[in-house]
DNA sequence: AATTTTGATGCAAGCGCTTTCATAGACTAG
DNA sequence: CTAGTCTATGAAAGCGCTTGCATCAAAATT
């Protein structure tokens, strides 16, 4: 349709670019920037012509140059300890569909649990031009906090609530949650407990969890040693070892508390191997509420987190945060301990 | 220790650039990003002088801008169909693990298994200067290709081998893979099959697997009405629905063929709700191999997927394509089948 | 001692975009 | 008919980096 003159979507040629659109469309580049960023600026026929250019050339526009002009990116980072299992998949999915509806992108990336690792990725997002953050938990080096304040860059810190800290949060009360589960079980009879939780080192939430576990089982007059300890990586064949290793020492636990809904279904998987009849026998329990949860038999007793409403509240936050509005407070979710089939009276 | 000329880290300051960097270590901005980019070519003492100064600012170099004048990222894109379910976690995780070996940054989006998402998916990982792409399946508007193709954007197709296509891929022949697994289900007598697949619609891996069904059972000489089909996407929930309704129907199956573990999952939830003896009254199988599937119980007797090697082989493939490397030829990778509970002979 | 080679550095031209400011034309109002 | 308003557009100055080329001093070679 178009005069022969310069095909640029040749495939010999250079990629086109904003000022390759202007030639074509017979305009400034100032105009087709702004067909892009506010067309309502440009006369109708203008830039009728100007998209018209931009089919021709199969143009999409550079996002680094972009940024470094507009200095604006609309992407925001998130940094995961790991997209392994599924325990943050549904809270970041609804955080990134609410991001999407702010005109907002998503950056993830994860760092296998390791600090110097979700150093590195959070530098790696800031170079790309996120403009905010989002983390889990609160534990990180404060050189890290530093440099992102010095940055301007909000932070808000998810799947944690402690109302201790200051620092924007969304989450719920880990010591809380566990607390609370950990009454429940106590009133169920249940004086030796074993849990099996990830490595305390550097994750706020698995510590606090503990510490839910331990103010409970002080309130209950029970004795420290009244609960037996493993550390361990997030994963089902872990929960099964530290299951093992919990049985095996002289004084077993009548139940199990799982750090997590992972750890806790591979210790199940080990009890009904060892011939245990769960919660006859022993019970278990999870947290996080994940479908794994749902599935395995009998379904695991847990601790229901929202995750989805937490991802969509965080996003709001975030972008209000980015648009320079004030910080109100920290948010609470509450968590529900979910009933199921692995929680039963102690034995005997 | 310096003294107090200008402190640019002052958070009420400009973010610090090279060339702050630059002023700051006395030397000029190409020195600077010498040191960034090729260290041996400076002066130990020099380069000494610079990262002093860089760490003084907390300075990080702009991605976007260094992108722009080097015209190289660094980065690949990923797109897969979801992250809320772990299907294709371990592979993509191999896949990073990989690519940061070769100096290679992932950035993952995901589809919704929504055609048009992925487009845009595509579009926003090219924008971000993705020098190239891991693309599920082979299954797409041929105009992506050739935008791709004109963009000189080297693709790799992976989770699905078809000898028939011609680009690159790597994965396994979804056919075949199901076509063995009826072929076994076959020699256990049963002759009423349900499947629950995802939507067959713009997913070659859904198809390519029922039709692995369909010529198993002609080769048995079945006809097609034996096979009870329902697509549905993929959830446990989904699963379970789909289950009913092929239950609900007057000629019941002798198995069920779950598109994948997810769904298969699903069908083994509600089976045992409903009654079902697994695997004496009825049979159910998956497809993966993903932790799910060991440990529902019974565990489902499934198709393994090599997810880890696929992921790995991948980066080293795209890698070297990006190096523009001649493209050899795809490479199969082989599946297996793992016989656990769910799988029996047929009743009666 | 004169010449060539080598190594370390700086200069400056972009990379592809946005946006301020200026301008020109089309209207409106007096 | 002239001055004042708008509206649509363009010119051009960056944004923060990399890199080819030029430069210069020191080391190596003759």
């Amino acid at each position: 349709m178009n005069s022969n003159k310069k095909k640029s979507n040749n495939s010999t040629e250079k990629l086109a670019t904003l000022a390759d659109v202007a030639e074509q469309a017979q305009v400034s580049t100032a105009t087709v920037s702004r067909c892009l960023n506010s067309p309502d600026l440009v006369d109708p026929n203008t830039r009728e012509r100007v998209f018209k250019a931009i089919d021709a050339l199969s143009y999409t526009p550079n996002f680094g140059a972009r940024a470094m002009a507009a200095r604006r990116t609309q992407t925001v980072g998130a940094v995961i300890p790991t997209m392994e299992n599924s325990i943050f998949a549904r809270g970041i999915q609804a955080f990134q569909e609410e991001l999407s509806n702010h005109g907002f992108t998503l950056l993830v990336a994860s760092s296998s649990y390791r600090p110097v690792r979700e150093e590195e990725q959070i530098k790696n997002l800031i170079a790309r031009g996120a403009e905010g953050l989002l983390l889990i938990g609160y534990d990180r080096n404060p050189v890290i906090y530093e440099f992102l304040r010095s940055r301007k860059i909000p932070v808000l810190v998810t799947w944690a609530f402690d109302p201790s800290e200051s620092r924007p949060a969304i989450g719920f009360n880990n010591i809380e949650a566990m607390s609370n589960l950990t009454k429940k079980i106590l009133e169920l009879g249940h004086r030796k407990f074993g849990f099996i939780t990830a490595s305390l080192k550097n994750n706020d939430r698995a510590r606090n969890r503990l510490k839910g576990i331990q103010e409970a089982m002080k309130k209950a007059d029970l004795p420290e040693k009244n609960l037996q300890l493993v550390q361990t990586n997030y994963s089902i064949e872990n929960g099964s070892k530290a299951f093992e290793k919990i049985m095996g020492a002289e004084e077993r636990p009548t139940v199990v508390i799982g750090g997590n809904d992972v750890l806790a279904v591979g210790a199940l998987r080990k009890a009904k191997e060892m011939g245990f009849r769960i919660p006859d026998d022993l019970s278990i329990t999870g947290f996080d509420d994940i479908e794994l949860a749902q599935v395995v038999d009998p379904a695991l007793t847990t601790v229901h987190v929202p995750h989805r409403k937490m991802g969509t509240r965080a996003a709001q936050i975030l972008v209000s945060l980015i648009n320079g509005e004030q910080f109100e407070k920290s948010e609470k979710l509450q968590t529900t301990i979910l009933f199921r089939g692995t929680l039963g009276h102690a034995p005997k």
